[in-house]
DNA sequence: ATGTTTCCATACAAGCCTGTATGGTCTGGC
DNA sequence: GCCAGACCATACAGGCTTGTATGGAAACAT
């Protein structure tokens, strides 16, 4: 610890920092979308009065700013550094099916509100098509280090992600058995191969394991 | 533009119908989200005052019902329908390809806006879940029909469904040209065939030539 | 042509949200 | 102890939206 020099204060109990704001900003879109990221309503969230808000930011458009920044970050690199450690094909989509599921730096719900705010917002629709690219490329080069040619590659990856991007759209809700047992076909279809089974084994059990908890 | 000295008296055709209403509701939520369909800016749009709103509708929820009802009413069966006459694999697998960017009654913007809707609104996202729901079936009869055993079926259907959904949510703008060279790795991924060439030949011609209009 | 129905304009009263201005309170360094 | 700065409460002005009330004009029947 320093002891002359200013040091960067710990928050205090009763205080809030700006990201404190931003959270419970985060927090509000996933619920209710970015209309209702209203600094009133975050306000009385965090239980403290609007005059607060205005020491943290500006006003609501830099807050606003602040959560796409937080998003972006957090999301970065996630699915490149996971998949780039798979060494074989039903490791690596399994990591995938892992990483929507329990993956805590990921967040499905989030990533559908900043898809539904991009759709309405040119500069927001720009980072999370950033961020797709990124991630679509990220599955393509995890193809293309399991042998398939540069084409099928690129399209295997969209199907995959597509795939994912539209369960969570459609709010699709089946229980973990159902998933578990279409499992192998899904892999069949994205992969046009068979799963291996003795290295899916440890994945069907945890996955049965935390649908019980 | 002065209209002093005129008695020329113009039939002032353009009284409004509820519908029309509803309509201007319908391009505002896909333009701008529900929470920008008020009441003042499509009476702007019409050109029309808010008076005129409250003669055809109770209040702004109301409207809000009604657009919903329209959708349903416009989408039900369509895809079902489609299908139900295709014969072949490829036929089939073409039609529905054809159903997101030609078909008229279909609406893919529309699609889009009423499912961010529907992540906000439970009524609303009742009635979009139960219109997905039909869809994924009318693709799962389909795949039948062509000899698919009943759980590849249904996720096949799935993944064909939850890719295009994906393909709008994520924005994607690629050339006719490279969609029509994706168009049997995207066949051979979703059914585990391959293309019919002969047959997708005059769908590769109209894709083509719509591309130049 | 005249009265009734249909459709729309205007004015007004609420309510909500933002941003600013200003003053209060807590905290840590000197 | 005291003071400066970090943090928050309160009050106010301006703008925007909904819904209601009410009068007027166009369309249609008789």
């Amino acid at each position: 610890m320093n002891q002359h020099q200013t040091t960067i204060r710990e928050p205090q109990r009763n205080r809030l920092t700006g990201d404190d704001w931003v959270k419970a900003g985060l927090n509000m879109l996933v619920a209710e979308g970015v209309d209702a990221v209203q600094i009133t309503r975050l306000a009385a969230d965090l239980d403290v009065s609007r005059g607060s808000f205005y020491w943290h930011f500006d006003n609501r458009e830099s807050l606003l700013d602040a959560m796409i920044a937080r998003w972006r970050a957090a999301n970065s690199d996630v699915m490149d550094q996971t998949l780039g450690e798979a060494e074989t094909l039903t490791g690596g989509m399994l990591t995938l099916f892992s990483i929507w599921v329990e993956d805590e730096r990921f967040s499905p719900l989030l990533d559908q509100a900043m898809r539904a705010w991009g759709r309405l917002s040119p500069t927001v629709g720009e980072v999370v098509g950033e961020e797709d690219d990124e991630r679509v490329a990220a599955i393509t080069r995890f193809f293309r280090r399991m042998g398939y040619e540069s084409g099928e590659a690129m399209v295997r990856a969209r199907v995959v992600y597509y795939t994912q991007i539209g369960y969570y759209a459609l709010n699709v809700e089946d229980s973990m058995t159902a998933r578990l047992d279409m499992l192998a076909t899904y892999f069949r279809i994205f992969t046009g191969r068979e799963i291996d089974e003795d290295e899916a084994a440890p994945f069907r059990a945890r996955q049965a394991e935390r649908a019980r908890s």
